[in-house]
DNA sequence: GGGTGAATTGACAATCGTTATCAATTAGAC
DNA sequence: GTCTAATTGATAACGATTGTCAATTCACCC
């Protein structure tokens, strides 16, 4: 690949379609090629335009998705870089991957705080929530059967408030 | 397929491997079929093997362990018909769908009780739980976002306690 | 700065679990 | 038994993910 024309695409002008994606502010470069060195890869341009969106863009994306956002501003970047690059940051816990039933995997940057999720089975919205209690019942549990527990997922779905108008 | 050959095999004394998968008694075939037609379907040789299967083995088992159990019994049944009726099963909630992060669905009838699991990351070893608690507080979040609660999914990870121990 | 080796990349093939297709067969109602 | 719609098995297709590998690039040394 032609890295060297990824500053030059930095400063296009063209309108991206995916970049309706975005919502937040980006982290700064510093900071972002800093995480990337704390998990002992070097530091690509691929990698900072895929840690950037992920910084920058709503939560819960697909790779796919990533890799549409990726891609339009830097059609040199391969998809197989951002699969592999996602599952390198979720092995890293830079990234938590969710997985709902068989749909593809959806990755968020990993949330200070512990939180599930509550979706919307008729239009896939996403609310996420936090109940300590559940937490400590969950941890209740494991203690009862003698596991230390790793981790654990909860997924609740139902039908949201303005489907069930509908 | 020759159907008729079924009934000849059902009487065959060659030992079949995957066989060991057994530990619980069938239900008798007049439930089984009972089961069939109140899905609406109709009773097939391969269905009822199928469900006897289900109802015989243990829990928890992928499509793939079932169409094998299955077709050492009858090499005709080909697995997309497990599939298919298993799929159907679910739909119907005579079997449980369970996906554990991007592993293949595992299938158990779905029991009289609900539960939910905990897994032994180490051994993969399944315990079931139920938390009367846990249950009610999912309510609770449904409700507080104004969710109408569908089914959810709730898989603990953890290690053993014999895992710990090794 | 340039040189070097190992990590990374992109294109693409391969794989996995699952689902669709379709002609042939079968169950169930008459 | 006859008829028809449901079911079946073989196989192709599918979508998500992972592997392969030659070419490129980063990071470190000088």
């Amino acid at each position: 690949m032609n890295t060297s024309s990824i500053p030059k695409l930095a400063k296009g002008r063209k309108p991206v379609e995916p970049e309706k994606l975005i919502r937040r502010e980006p982290f700064d470069l510093t900071r972002i090629k800093r995480m990337i060195r704390e998990m002992g890869l070097k530091v690509t341009q691929q990698r900072i335009v895929i840690l950037e969106t992920m910084t920058a863009g709503r939560a819960h994306v697909t790779a796919q998705e990533v890799f549409e956002v990726v891609n339009a501003r830097f059609p040199e970047i391969g998809f197989a870089t951002v699969y592999r690059f996602l599952r390198k940051m979720a092995e890293m816990h830079l990234v938590t991957e969710v997985r709902m039933g068989g749909l593809p995997a959806r990755y968020e940057l990993t949330p200070r705080r512990h939180h599930d999720h509550l979706t919307c089975v008729s239009c896939s919205q996403i609310v996420e929530f936090e109940n300590p209690k559940i937490e400590s019942l969950q941890e209740q549990v494991a203690k009862e059967h003698n596991f230390r527990l790793t981790h654990h997922v909860l997924e609740l779905y139902g039908v949201c408030s303005r489907c069930q108008r509908e």
